[in-house]
DNA sequence: CGTCCAATAT
DNA sequence: GATATTGGAC
């Protein structure tokens, strides 16, 4: 193919003549992402021929993958085998449930290699404008991959030389941000469980998750979060319990600062646990944009609240989720999905007044020596948000303001929020070391109630054994979605007193297809022949 | 301007 | 490795 075939970039199609190659060891997997890939009108491209497919596969990997390779692999796996697809030149991967939108906007990432190239040894103005008119609405923050020389032009990129730090030193750059995914942190939640909570670190973690591009940093950081999100959570527990009162068998705060590690959930009564779930809907057209990087705000669109536990004078915890649909609004179940966890919101919050060094340290926490700082607030004061960011988990580019705020306290108040934040800028490409895109599972409709949902063994979130169950999953869309929104609640064999947990999550959702994928499985043939392991390559 | 949270410093 | 602080983004 030319290396500027691609049809109007308007669109949200493939470039024309793009090939995309799909690996993956289901043969029913490539049959809907066939489907899936016709949908999003990637016309032109050969991905329904058996034949041609395994030619193309010999083909390809001799060519070593030169072009848009696009790997489908399972949540849970084979990391290796998607490193090596990325090794040989994929441009990016892709995690089961791929849904549509993902699909649609894989050509980006060929998009931008391509460029990658081409500026490699003539001009790249011209493809700039390209990927500028092509990409406006989709290659925001997040959407390159790190590791990418390419720097993000549009980024309104910080170099570092108005600051009198050696300017211009790659070693300055500052690292891209990681978004912890659902995905990401369930990776971390079980890599804690093996180790055992109290005796884990970053760099056991790190080298438990297998994600090659963390950092050992990246894990401490979280993991400090992680611990902070427990010790508060036990705190509310130690509360609850002293203020006397609640009828619940409440978490215990062992559970609580264990509970991620021994995913030890207790059985709750089903009756008090019972929630009330509000959901408040927002236009879902509003939330149009969700690829790029700005899917906080979503997380005010929708909540859900979880009033029995308010009323019961236990800590309320909010369950905010949002659900954005893909621009696509018409037909598919594509739905773009940021929710975010928050606990917190509760009246019987610690104050920063009430003397936290008081608190007796969590389970497996050394005794706090500060009240933490970050507790000031701690009406709102959620401690984790996990966000579904479409966008890949590892952001590509970051930047940073030269200044302080504190150094220009009285910024004109003319300024408009983001030309101020442009200004006095340099710019300075992060590098990443990922190519490694991570989706999540999006719900097609927010749960408006749960309470109905049975126990469910851990164990089928992982092994998929149970058909009757999945049959129920996908015939009642609210069970995905309560899946999804209380998970850690649905993982245990208690019924969902606590709200929606990614610390306490012991299940994967990803382990989930949609329902728009799996109501086509019943119909589907294997398409290619079940010996070649690797799949099928669309070409 | 406040909050959130990962990065960074200690 | 733990924890405190910084700073970017929203």
């Amino acid at each position: 193919m030319d290396s500027c075939g691609f049809s109007s970039p308007r669109t949200e199609c493939f470039p024309a003549g793009l090939r995309v190659l799909v690996v993956d060891d289901d043969p029913t997997w490539l049959k809907i992402l066939e489907k899936m890939l016709k949908k999003c009108n990637y016309e032109g491209c050969d991905f329904g021929l058996r034949k041609k497919i395994e030619r193309n596969i010999k083909m390809m990997i001799r060519q070593e993958l030169i072009d848009c390779v696009c790997a489908v692999m399972s949540v849970d796996g084979e990391t290796s085998r998607v490193m090596k697809g990325v090794q040989h030149g994929a441009c990016d991967y892709l995690l089961k449930p791929i849904r549509m939108k993902e699909l649609r906007n894989i050509w980006q990432h060929v998009f931008r290699k391509r460029i990658h190239e081409v500026r490699d040894f003539e001009g790249h103005e011209s493809l700039d404008e390209m990927m500028l008119r092509g990409g406006a609405d989709l290659l925001d923050d997040g959407f390159f991959f790190g590791g990418d020389p390419v720097p993000g032009k549009k980024r309104k990129d910080v170099d570092h030389m108005s600051d009198d730090r050696v300017g211009g030193d790659p070693s300055s750059l500052k690292k891209a941000r990681v978004v912890w995914t659902v995905d990401l942190h369930q990776k971390f939640v079980k890599a804690v469980n093996l180790i055992g909570f109290e005796k884990v670190g970053p760099k056991k973690i790190l080298d438990l998750m297998g994600v090659p591009w963390l950092t050992r940093e990246n894990v401490a950081s979280h993991l400090q979060k992680y611990r902070l999100y427990l010790s508060r959570l036990q705190k509310e527990n130690e509360l609850r319990t002293t203020l006397g009162g609640t009828m619940h068998s409440d978490l215990p705060p062992k559970d609580a600062a264990a509970g991620p590690g021994n995913a030890s959930l207790q059985t709750l009564d089903t009756k008090s646990s019972k929630q009330n779930i509000s959901v408040h809907h927002d236009d879902p057209r509003n939330c149009e944009g969700i690829a790029k990087a700005s899917p906080t705000p979503m997380a005010e669109t929708k909540a859900a609240e979880i009033s029995d536990l308010a009323k019961s004078s236990t800590s309320s915890i909010s369950f905010d989720r949002s659900f954005v649909e893909s621009s696509d609004a018409k037909s598919e179940p594509t739905i773009q999905v940021q929710y975010s966890w928050s606990a917190g919101a509760s009246p019987l919050q610690f104050k920063p007044e009430q003397k936290p060094q008081a608190r007796a340290p969590p389970i497996g926490f050394k005794q706090e020596q500060k009240p933490p700082l970050r507790f000031k607030k701690e009406q709102q004061a959620p401690l984790f948000v996990a966000e579904h960011r479409f966008d890949h988990a590892p952001v590509a580019v970051h930047h940073r303001k030269d200044n302080k705020a504190s150094d220009k306290p009285s910024p004109t108040a003319t300024d408009p929020p983001y030309s101020k934040a442009k200004r006095g800028q340099s710019s300075k490409a992060t590098k990443v070391e990922s190519t490694a895109a991570l989706f999540c599972i999006q719900p097609e409709r927010p749960f408006t109630d749960c309470h109905t949902i049975d126990p469910i063994p851990s164990s089928i979130w992982s092994t998929k054994t149970s058909q009757s169950f999945e049959q129920n999953l996908y015939d009642e869309p609210w069970h995905i979605n309560a899946l999804l929104g209380t998970g850690s609640a649905l993982a245990s064999d208690y019924t969902s007193q606590y709200p929606p947990n990614p610390y306490l999550g012991t299940i994967d959702p990803f382990c989930f297809n949609g329902q728009e994928l799996i109501t086509d499985v019943s119909s589907l043939k294997f398409l290619i022949d079940p010996v070649i392991d690797e799949g099928l390559y669309i070409a």
